[in-house]
Formats: C-alpha cells, sequence, structure tokens
DNA sequence: TACATGATTCGATAATACTTGAATCATGGA
DNA sequence: TCCATGATTCAAGTATTATCGAATCATGTA
C-alpha cells in the first residue's frame, strides 16, 4: 500500500460519523445492514449518511450491495486488514505493535473468538 | 480510547504531508529530527511544516524537544500503539487482524529486529 | 400506471482545513 | 548589543469537506 492510498483510507475513517458507521457495520457483520438502519442508530440526515456512505465506499472500506429496495452495507475487512498491515510495517515498523501492547498479545483470544471466519 | 479521540488521530495521519512527517520520525528513532531537517527530505515550506507538526503534536502522535536553536521531534509509539489497539481490540474486534494477514503473522520476527526497544 | 418506500444526487450554504509570505520569537555566538 | 539561524505565529487567500432540504432515481406492489 502507498502512503497516499494509506491517507486516503486514514482520512477516510478520519470523521467521527464514518468511524462510527464503519464500526457499525463491522459489528453487523458479513451480511450488512441496511442505509436507513444506520441512519437511524445514528441519527444521520439520509442525505450526510449517503455522503458518508459514499466516501467509505470509494476508498474501498465498505461496500453496499443492493437486495430489493434496501441496500446492505458491509465492512470490508481487507481493505482494513491492509491498512493495520500498513501502519505496523511500513510506517511503525513494529515499534508500535510489540507484544505487551497493541495486537499481538491476545492474537489467541481473537482467533479463538473469530471463529466466525476471517 | 474513544472514538471521537481516535477520529483525530486518524484524521491527523489522514494527510499525505503528515503521515509522511510521521513516517520519517518513525524511522529517524527515539532521538527525532529537526523540523528544518523534515522540511528539506519532504519539500515542505517552513509555515506549512509548522502547521501540520503542530496538529501531530497536539493529537499527541509527536513530541518535540528543544535543543539549542533546534527542536528535535519523535514519533509516541505508545500514542500509534493505543490506535492500533483501538482499531483492532475496539473496532474491528480481530476481524481485520487475524494471523495469517496484518501484524500477527511476523511477531517474533518483529520482536527480534526491535532488539532498539518497545 | 400509480403509489409508497429506500436510497442517492443536486444545489446551496456553512464550516474547516491547507498553504505560504511576512513578521515574530528563541537561542547562541561575535 | 547586534546579528544569524531555527522555528513558530499571524494573516489572508484558496481549497476542500460537511450538512441537509428538495428533487430524483430505483424497486416492489396494488
Amino acid at each position: 500500500m502507498e502512503t497516499l492510498n494509506a491517507a486516503e483510507l486514514l482520512a477516510a475513517l478520519g470523521h467521527e460519523s464514518r468511524l462510527a458507521i464503519f464500526r457499525l457495520l463491522v459489528e453487523a457483520g458479513p451480511e450488512g445492514i441496511n442505509a436507513s438502519a444506520i441512519g437511524e442508530q445514528l441519527g444521520m440526515a439520509p442525505a450526510t449518511l449517503s455522503f458518508h456512505l459514499a466516501h467509505l465506499s470509494r476508498v474501498g472500506l465498505i461496500t453496499g450491495e443492493r437486495e430489493s429496495r434496501f441496500i446492505h452495507y458491509s465492512a470490508n475487512y481487507g481493505t482494513m486488514d491492509d491498512l493495520i498491515a500498513f501502519l505496523t510495517h511500513n510506517c511503525c515498523q513494529g515499534n508500535a505493535c510489540l507484544p505487551q501492547t497493541a495486537c499481538c498479545d491476545t492474537t489467541e483470544k481473537r482467533r479463538a473468538k473469530a471463529g466466525k471466519k476471517a
């Protein structure tokens, strides 16, 4: 991943509303949830929500699939994966990801609880 | 870490120039490098650079310490650590941090090469 | 076709962020 | 003190982003 691309992803998540949307979609799982449900939960106007959904889609963090009248949005774990990989490997060179702290001490735990699939 | 705070950190890194600055400081190590050196390497006007350095400082991603006429800036690994922890645990629930991909498959490698300290 | 509903796009406005020359501050040396 | 240098702050302009009502598009149903 290039710096520019990483910056785009970071900027996309660097907004309270969009970060909230993304977290909601992660919680929602692979099936995703539709736009109006997101709007209800986060108290966002439809137009504003669409704006942010479009932004997140454009950078590849989420995907929307129409199902009848609804469009189900879901998180793209792969993109997030790439971003975290970039941050830990290319950006931080492992400095921010040492065992006792961020992401590696609970690998087993997460691996277990992620039985739901990668 | 709260969502708002995480969004602030992400937004801070969500700009090509600031991400480049941060990466440069990570490379530079704990001693850090001074502002004009950063400006030279990245081809940034002094005022612009100060603006971005102030932003990164404000959110806690870097720290500046004056040493004679120079101010040495260095990366705060701890803050980055917190951010990555937030992204993997609170935001992604481990989904984006599974063994085969982002950050955990090379723990040993990084731990080894990080002899320089956590 | 007519209508209801989910969602997006348009358009206008407001707010925020970015850039940079010039001025200023801080430090050390002559 | 005066000057040079590293760095920041100020001020003004430019550009980008965010918000949201209204209009439009898309789909399913009667």
